[in-house]
RNA sequence: CGGGGCGUGGCGCAGCUUGGUAGCGCGUAUCGUUCGGGACGAUAAGGUCGUGGGUUCAAAUCCCGCCGCCCCGACCA
């Protein structure tokens, strides 16, 4: 491909709201476009990147036994409605009307239609096990883009579907999805840490998300250097040791002026934060006001508070007039004495005596609060984040915290999906069974971006070989003025050209300085940059420079032919 | 949705406080000279100052509404 004739252009200045390298660098040098908030066109650079990490993705589906098909972007609302996700996604679900006034939905995803296709096609237990998977748009109405490409409203998926006959059948579906992934994202150039998950939306009984470590990532993961434990900070069950026995005090008001904090609260009193009990308070979907005591010295975690109260259309934070509705007083405020709310105790606080909590009342604290004694709680759970240090649920060596972003997960569905489409096959036993499936998905354009995160330097992109959407990077110096320069460079392009469509090579034919030349093909980022010029001939051949390790070589020119028809 | 910031040629920005001819760098076009690390000279093109309203003799500048984008918090590949 000729540079000239590419559809892009480079910017010499760093656009001024990329923040993420990723960002930063796909749009400088010309692989991708912003349309909107979180909606972006892949130029044709973005688009081969694209293909190719598709493509790795598609073969690994296929040695699973993956079969390709393709499922709508636009589905009758119906479908959603029969499984309940109609009503329980909010606003993040695109609704519409189509001209016969019929309601429609955008696809966020495709458990819906993969049911309804299992009910029309499968009809004995000889058609199954299956694994569906296909490349499809997504739009997701995100409350906020943000990080460039990493976290977009619409983006394609690869979302695979594991169809068995038992619960059997869907544990061996998903040990093969996690190898394909695991073959995946190495030949990607990712490292990922695979961590237990929550299964939010999606239901069913388990998940793991593939990670890649990145201090941008938005997901906070418990580790465990000592036995490998790994977690989503959302689900991570932290095995917190009793506090020290002390004689249960009676309840006592004492005055607290102006420590509607903790940590004023702490310092009024003169005791440390975790002596204290913090309420926090949220609404479900469905109208409830949950009240949360943690202990000072944690804070609540919204997924397991969430889970703890069977908010299947999660939680919000409360609104001042909502609490003191209740009874309750914000900056002083605990279930006691509150009336409406669904108190949920975190399990610590229910065992820590003689804590501090509010009164209720502006400027009051109780001192010497017992759960049961007090107040009851409605609830009893583990309900507070992970923390740096804390014991590992499995080993009991301190954890520690990284963040994360998630480039791919699996997940047990069940038969929630199926149940809704009646996709039901007969067995061997003659009677009607439900399919179960699993569902396993991995965002493109976010693992493109993760893949810039982790293979830049300060010049620009380094692709990794698998994923170049050019062999190799071909720079003319001094063509017009040499014959021979112009006449090799056009040669190789040539043989680059005959030896099939991902074996092309990005030829710098533009009238350029060598300079502005380099720098782009160090900022687009082929693997390997071919040097043409009259010095190179003199000393051989083609200079040939590994982008990654900068290391280079003057080669025949007969060598490099081969090279690029991938002798 | 809560909080903060920003919208001025393709990109990066200045001008706004104190209203009065719309500027700079880069890029782009043409010509010439250059040609192994973002070359040089000359000439030129290119802007509804996000948008609607208001104040004023006069608005990029002051006031109000709206839209868009970015960042920080609640959601997910």
């Amino acid at each position: 491909m000729r540079l000239s004739q590419l559809f892009f252009t480079s910017l010499r200045d760093d656009p001024g709201e990329a923040e993420m390298a990723s960002h930063r660098l796909l749009l400088r040098a010309g692989y991708v476009r912003q349309l909107g908030s979180g909606i972006y066109s892949l130029l044709p650079l973005g688009f081969r990147v694209n293909k190719r990490v598709e493509q790795v993705i598609r073969e690994e589906q296929d040695r699973i036994g993956g079969q390709e098909i393709e499922m709508p972007v636009v589905h009758p609302a119906d479908i959603w409605r029969a499984s309940g996700r109609y009503d329980a996604i909010g606003s993040e679900l695109a609704r519409f009307k189509d001209r016969n006034g019929r309601d429609m939905v955008l696809a966020m995803t495709h458990e819906e239609v993969v049911g309804l296709l299992l009910a029309d096609v499968v009809k004995s237990w000889r058609q199954l096990p299956v694994m569906l998977y296909h490349f499809q748009t997504k739009w997701r109405d995100e409350p906020r883009a943000r990080g460039g490409l990493i976290r977009v409203r619409e983006f394609v998926m690869k979302d695979a579907y594991s169809c068995d006959r038992d619960q059997a059948g869907l544990d061996a579906s998903y040990e093969a999805q996690k190898g394909a992934y695991i073959r995946i994202f190495e030949r990607l150039g990712l490292e990922t840490v695979v961590v237990g998950a929550d299964v939010g939306i999606m239901g069913g009984s388990l998940a793991h998300e593939f990670m890649v470590l990145n201090a941008a990532g938005e997901d906070v993961l418990v580790l465990c250097e000592t036995c490998g434990y790994a977690a989503n900070r959302q689900i991570a069950r932290i095995p917190r040791p009793d506090p020290e026995p002390e004689e249960t005090l009676s309840r006592e008001e004492v005055a607290t002026p102006g420590t509607t904090t903790i940590a004023s609260l702490a310092a009024f009193l003169g005791i440390p934060e975790a002596k204290t009990a913090k309420a926090a308070f949220f609404v479900t979907g469905d109208g409830r006001l949950v009240t949360a005591i943690v202990r000072g010295d944690h804070e609540v975690n919204e997924t397991k508070l969430s889970n703890a109260v069977g908010a299947s259309t999660g939680i919000r934070p409360a609104t001042v007039e909502e609490i003191k509705a209740a009874g309750m007083e914000p900056g002083y405020g605990s279930p006691i004495g509150a009336k409406g709310t669904v108190a949920v105790a975190d399990e610590l606080v229910a065992r820590s005596p003689n804590l501090v909590a509010g009164a209720n009342r502006e400027g009051f604290h109780f001192k010497n609060v017992n759960v049961g004694r007090d107040f009851t709680a409605d609830v009893t759970a583990e309900i507070t984040n992970a923390q740096e240090g804390d014991p590992c649920p499995t080993c009991g060596s301190p954890v520690i915290l990284r963040n994360g972003i998630e480039v791919g997960n699996i997940f047990k569905l069940g038969t929630k999906f199926t149940d809704a489409a009646g996709a039901t096959y007969l067995g061997e036993d003659g009677r009607e069974h439900p399919i179960i499936m699993g569902s396993y998905g991995i965002g493109i354009g976010r693992n493109v971006a993760c893949i810039v995160e982790a293979h830049h330097d300060d010049k620009g992109i380094v692709w990794p070989e698998e994923v170049a959407p050019y062999a190799a990077h071909l720079v003319a110096i001094g063509a017009n003025k040499d014959p021979q320069v112009n006449e090799v460079a056009e040669r190789l392009h040539e043989v680059a050209r005959g030896a099939g469509y991902w074996r092309d090579i990005l030829y710098d034919d533009r009238d350029e300085s060598p300079g502005v030349k380099f720098t782009d093909a160090e900022l687009l980022g082929m693997p390997w940059i071919l040097t043409v010029s009259p010095r190179s001939l003199a000393a051989g051949g083609v200079e040939v420079t590994n982008r990654a390790t900068g290391e280079r070589s003057t080669r025949p020119i007969e060598d490099v032919e081969a090279l690029i028809r991938g002798a």
